[in-house]
DNA sequence: TGTATATTTTACCATGTAGTTAAATACACT
DNA sequence: AGTGTATTTAACTACATGGTAAAATATACA
């Protein structure tokens, strides 16, 4: 997993329009027109997104005549989880808040 | 928690730089000149760095004299967690490739 | 009041994204 | 060959990001 991968993947996250497209083909695989049809924005505009999830490695796009099929490819998702995953400790024993602040004055300050 | 909040939370954790400052930060409370050491890059790209952080909720900002002192708010990562969670049987099972396509065959197609 | 240090703000440039409409392409079917 | 449907590409606008250098601001301290 480069850096890069991560970076798109989370980028790729970030617009709420691809996060319902992914909640859509998480119900199945589905076509550009299928995946569209919820939203109140153009198809070059889905089209545009499909292009970033793809980029992303967050869908993979087959060939069925003139359709082109869309199906969620989540194993990036897994090396996000990952990430966040370290973070755990810090959002589950609220060391990002007081506890951690009182951590620092009882050690003194051991790192930076 | 609103999309925006999960829109923020997601760009910023986009950019190599912001998740590098960040797991700096999760040794502990730093000032930006500390917080930008590790980098090759301005103060000012750092500060502006910060304030995408600060405005995803992922730190907060004190003062200490001319020290801008920032601290690791997990909590918005919760959130990013809790959202990729949702898909964590497609990456485990492989439910976004083969298997996916077998299901769809098997029950045929009760989506879409 | 200066001076040194820490940080932010202000232009400025380049690039990527998010959207549009209109045109082009791909395929099936008659 | 021609038509209908599905999808992408092209050209365009608007805005956010990521970077820079230079100037401004904030604070401590002599």
């Amino acid at each position: 997993m480069t850096t890069d991968q991560l970076n798109r993947t989370f980028a790729a996250l970030s617009d709420p329009t691809r996060r319902a497209i992914l909640a859509g083909l998480a119900k199945g695989e589905a076509t550009v027109t299928e995946v569209a049809a919820p939203f109140a924005v153009s198809l070059p505009a889905i089209s545009k997104h499909l292009k970033v999830l793809e980029h992303a490695g967050l869908i993979t796009r087959g060939r069925d005549a003139q359709w082109r099929p869309c199906r969620l490819k989540a194993a990036p998702l897994e090396d996000a989880a990952d990430w966040l995953e370290h973070y755990r400790q810090f959002w589950e024993g609220s060391l990002d808040r007081l506890d951690e602040h009182l951590r620092q004055i009882q050690k003194g300050r051991t790192d930076e």
